[in-house]
DNA sequence: GTACATCGCCAAATTACGTCA
DNA sequence: GGTGACGTAATTTGGCGATGT
């Protein structure tokens, strides 16, 4: 792995939401917006709800100072309702404000990756079909697929992660080896005063046995002589020219 | 044209439940 | 049987773009 492999990593910060992040773009939101209510239908568990518990979300209406809570109030009706009547067919005896977690089936589970390997968002259409084949609320659809997605995107910061520790590693050593081959360069240069009057220019490197070539009427037999002339390294018309 | 309100969707963070060792 | 770790369903919060007025 050389430098550019390491500046080409084609890294990402949100690598994994990439393609998600186009098609969040893509179908629900650049189509002419037909606002689809996702709970209707449910208006039966609203009402049982509103008979069965006493009112708990005065507290997030109070919470921000935001509009935007006062339209989810009325969500949260519909997903307590919703909870209420997952309840009543569980047949739970908990308190209203038990927070009872569904399991999927593998069934379920398995239509919804195969779903999400096709795309990983969903416009409500598809939303509503697919909690429709899965007997599943929309809302739980919508659930799955943004924890799907946050679980991928988990997933390839981790495998971004390692991939970078082992860039780093690699730098390390390379570092390490050209910091030990500078060293002896300058070791060779004082055990060798000779070198020190001699332009730099004048001394070459082979760059396969990285050995110092030079000039002079021993230059045939030491690697150590001084070039004729300047030796430029073209490593397609000479891939050991010192040596 | 633009300022504003509203809506729906999403990501991120967090909570909490169910399962398993 | 109690417990902690783990996976994941569900919730909360805040941002953004689209749409209507």
């Amino acid at each position: 792995m050389d430098f550019n492999d390491v500046c080409n990593t084609g890294l990402v910060l949100g690598l994994g939401l990439t393609a998600s992040a186009q098609e969040s773009s893509s179908p629900s939101k650049v189509a002419p917006r037909k606002i689809i209510d996702v709970n209707k239908g449910y208006e039966e568990s609203i009402d049982l709800y509103r008979q069965a518990s006493p009112p708990h979300s005065a507290v997030s209406s109070f919470s921000s100072g935001r509009v935007k809570r006062e339209r989810d109030l009325s969500s949260e009706e519909v997903e307590a309702a919703d909870r209420v009547s997952s309840r009543i067919s569980d047949e739970d005896e908990d308190g209203p404000n038990a927070r009872k977690k569904l399991r999927l089936t593998k069934e379920q589970s398995a239509l919804l990756e195969e779903s999400f390997k096709q795309h990983s968002t969903l416009n409500p259409k598809q939303k509503q079909a697919l909690a429709r084949q899965l007997n599943l609320r929309p809302r739980q659809v919508e659930v799955w697929f943004q924890n799907r997605r946050a679980r991928t995107k988990l997933k390839q910061t981790e495998v971004d992660c390692e991939f970078l520790k082992k860039c780093c590693e690699t730098l390390t050593d390379e570092n390490r080896r050209l910091q030990k081959e500078l060293q002896e360069l300058k070791a060779l240069k004082l055990a060798q005063p000779l070198y020190m009057h001699m332009p730099a220019a004048t001394l070459t490197m082979c760059p396969s046995c990285e050995r110092i070539g030079g000039v002079g009427e021993n230059a045939s037999k030491s690697p150590f002589s001084m070039a004729p002339k300047p030796h430029f390294y073209n490593p397609f018309t000479n891939p050991s020219a010192a040596c």
